[in-house]
DNA sequence: TTAATAGTGTCTGTTAGACACTATTGT
DNA sequence: ACAATAGTGTCTAACAGACACTATTAA
């Protein structure tokens, strides 16, 4: 009956400029201090794993929604040699539409497109790899792909996010009839407006 | 920086008379001592939450082959008012032929019908639900339903448990096309003997 | 009128599901 | 021979994927 320190670490995701991006903080305590990795904290004895990492993507974006998902628990006796710890890793997934204020993007946190992430601390690369594989097999089972887009948005939208996170390209055709039949994607009356072309209708997820 | 207790909980699932069963066993500690439960116990400092796993399985079962898998973390503050502690929960699959020392089985540690478990203290029943649902997606996905069958197997077998967990019923001839096309599943020139019809090929599984 | 993207229908090969009889073994 | 389960082929409806042109808007 021994205690330990808990974890909490996160993988968030986010489509920035059609890429899919991972948010990259900086360490600020020892070991590693200053180095790349990613965002992550102590959970307290007052609050549940899933409320420590809401804290923790507040202090690192200062936006207080995303959507977040269990991932996997690490608890290597030797993984941190001062500490006994385990971790509890999330996937977190903010909207095209979400911005994180950019004096932070600049300086402590920011995103980078997942081919092309700097060396990370630990075995983070690995856990980054996990999350994305679990990211698509969301996509493919359920609607974790609603969690990618904002309330209304538009097929073409929708497509590009499937063809970046899966890898792999639709016909426009076929990939809208795919949608038709998927039962919680609806057309709303809405369309877009200020666009330098014909204007698409909007969609929206029913739950 | 506060430390906790960590738990591990198990729910095992093994196929018994063509049933899907639960382990469940009695608690010998209060609260609620001597009310059925499922498998737990806490994670020492010098063990992973996979080796406690591994550690109470063997207690409850003498059993040291399991298939364990990372179902869920709970950490309510308020769960178990003595300690602040988090439950790392395991789905773990014993094979049909892994049987239980009969007087454990008689006295302690005992298969359950999934469909008629006792009443279960926390939240553990939805937990089962929730375990259940993870071996439905882990079938339909991938070779999950190869942990509920011993090296080799039957086709019958293979469908039967299928049908079981899946709760649905498949033409004989469709499902042998289904197999014929995965590449995981293999025919041997093994039979079985000592049965009193035709006997059947052994299949294995190839990973 | 042009530039840019939205939106639409058909054909074809593959797959999933419905369906019934013959084969082989032990007793 | 009988009891019990293994093992086999065809037809059809639904689906997935390939493929090219017209529609609508702002500038």
């Amino acid at each position: 009956m021994d205690t330990m320190y808990v974890v909490t670490d996160i993988v968030v995701f986010k489509i920035i400029h059609w890429k899919l991006c991972v948010l990259i903080v900086q360490r600020d305590t020892v070991p590693y201090k200053w180095e790349r990795c990613l965002p992550w904290w102590f959970v307290k004895s007052y609050e549940t794993v899933e409320k420590a990492a809401y804290r923790i993507i507040k202090k690192e974006t200062w936006l207080s929604q995303i959507y977040l998902e269990q991932l996997h628990v690490f608890s290597e006796i030797d993984r941190d040699p001062r500490w006994r710890a385990i971790w509890i890793w999330f996937i977190g997934i903010l909207n095209i539409n979400q911005v994180i204020v950019p004096w932070l993007e600049q300086k402590e946190a920011l995103f980078v497109d997942i081919n092309k992430l700097p060396q990370l601390v630990f075995n983070h690369w690995e856990v980054v790899a996990l999350a994305y594989q679990k990211v698509i097999q969301g996509i493919e089972d359920w609607l974790l792909i609603t969690y990618f887009l904002p309330k209304y948005f538009t097929l073409s939208e929708l497509q590009h996010i499937y063809e970046i996170i899966l890898h792999r390209r639709y016909d426009k055709r076929n990939f809208r009839r795919m949608i038709e039949k998927n039962s919680h994607i609806k057309i709303t009356t809405y369309k877009q407006n200020n666009v330098l072309h014909r204007p698409a209708s909007l969609y929206t997820f029913i739950k």
